[in-house]
DNA sequence: CATGGCCACATTGTCAACAATATGTAGTTT
DNA sequence: AAACTACATATTGTTGACAATGTGGCCATG
């Protein structure tokens, strides 16, 4: 019947939700520990479910845990920060060349609407900030999603991305330069548009290095860490 | 004291790498299913690190969950293997680019008598199986560890290589071209060597991706999977 | 005063039992 | 005979208690 049914969601997996927008948002501030007594309390579960969170959290990256001592939020340095745009420079780059090849017409059309979307905010420009936030996420998320590749689709959307926002929210000094980013999405469009894998890529790259060159240039001590040790 | 510290490890990080072992060593075979109580029982532990254990898996990727169901081992089929080769393509060639910059000549110089040792393992043609398999990850690990991109290494080393160990095992039609494979080495320590990022990391991603191209090539049916179901 | 060992405490790791859900079987109905 | 239901069973999810380990404080000693 009309009558959807709706399965219980599982502790565990519920709680690695909360716990990612938790870290993620910064209501659990970077390089603090996690008690797991402490938590189990706050969110009214046993320990079972809530360690088997924090085991997911650690693949995803955002936790490291030691034997016996227990699990820490990280800490990005600007290094980290670094690799890890490397990395995303080389993942969404192919991601990009995959999807110039697998993405519909359809999926195409959308994402220039998207695009035009995101040329209106811009212009009335109250937006910005949407814009540099989740619209920029929309884009690239689209692209990756069009790859078709459920590995790096894993890979990019479950784990890096995570890490990223972090940064993001962290780093009240994260630069950027919407018009320039706008003007490199449509240029990244239309290669894919084109079905011009190798444009696509080398453009996604480009355009992910010149945000690493911005983290480059800053200076290190800013605000990448909020406060030490927290005990 | 000359005594050492020698740690008792954890029942489920053991579990970890035991499992881990079984699977990719086809002694648990793709696509069965998992049953906690059964392994429990197998490996003398409670179902508590066992879970964890499994969850581990489920972030590398060797296993996959579903609520209330269980975990199953995954099943590689042809396009997920070509996919993992894109992003092992996409991820190596970075690799190999942070490399050309960050490795010490120490480093240089160990990776090529790594090579004279593969090349003698060649001409006297009895150990070509070991080049085939170690010598090949040997080459390909020692570069990605001198990236010195800790979250690289990780990717790489902690999750995808487990899947990829796991399907040349079970492919017993896995095509490699020794001599080949061998030059294409040569080249990228060359490149290496010369400290050439671009050059290196193009060369990488050729050696890769014709790997790729040759899976491409095979018929579909072959024994990707083993046994199907396995109740 | 600094250093090192001892001890109590808190936290993590593990276990066994209980609750909730899925699976397979038998029986019934059409 | 096919399909649907109800039930029994097995498996997974969760809980609270127990064991093992790390941490911090106290005291003694140099």
């Amino acid at each position: 019947m009309s009558q959807i049914q709706v399965k219980t969601p599982l502790k565990s997996q519920n709680l690695s939700d909360i716990l990612i927008e938790a870290i993620v948002s910064g209501d659990i501030s970077a390089g603090s520990k996690i008690s797991e007594p402490e938590l189990a309390r706050r969110y009214g579960v046993s320990r079972g479910p809530l360690r088997e969170a924090i085991l997911t959290l650690q693949g995803i990256g955002l936790v490291e845990r030691l034997p016996h001592v227990g699990a820490r939020v990280v800490e990005l340095n600007k290094q980290q920060l670094l690799d890890i745009y490397a990395i995303r420079e080389a993942l969404e780059g192919m991601a990009c060349r995959q999807a110039a090849l697998a993405m519909s017409q359809s999926d195409i059309d959308q994402l220039e609407a998207l695009l035009n979307h995101h040329q209106d905010y811009l212009q009335q420009n109250e937006g910005q900030r949407y814009f540099e936030q989740d619209g920029d996420f929309d884009f690239h998320y689209r692209i990756i999603q069009a790859s078709a590749n459920k590995h790096l689709i894993g890979l990019l959307c479950d784990e890096l991305y995570h890490l990223l926002r972090m940064y993001r929210r962290q780093a009240s000094n994260h630069i950027s330069r919407p018009n320039r980013a706008l003007n490199e999405h449509r240029a990244i469009w239309q290669a894919l548009a084109d079905r011009d894998a190798d444009l696509a890529e080398i453009l996604m790259r480009r355009h992910i290095g010149r945000a690493r060159k911005l983290i480059e240039q800053q200076v290190d001590a800013q605000a990448f860490t909020s406060s030490k040790g927290e005990k």
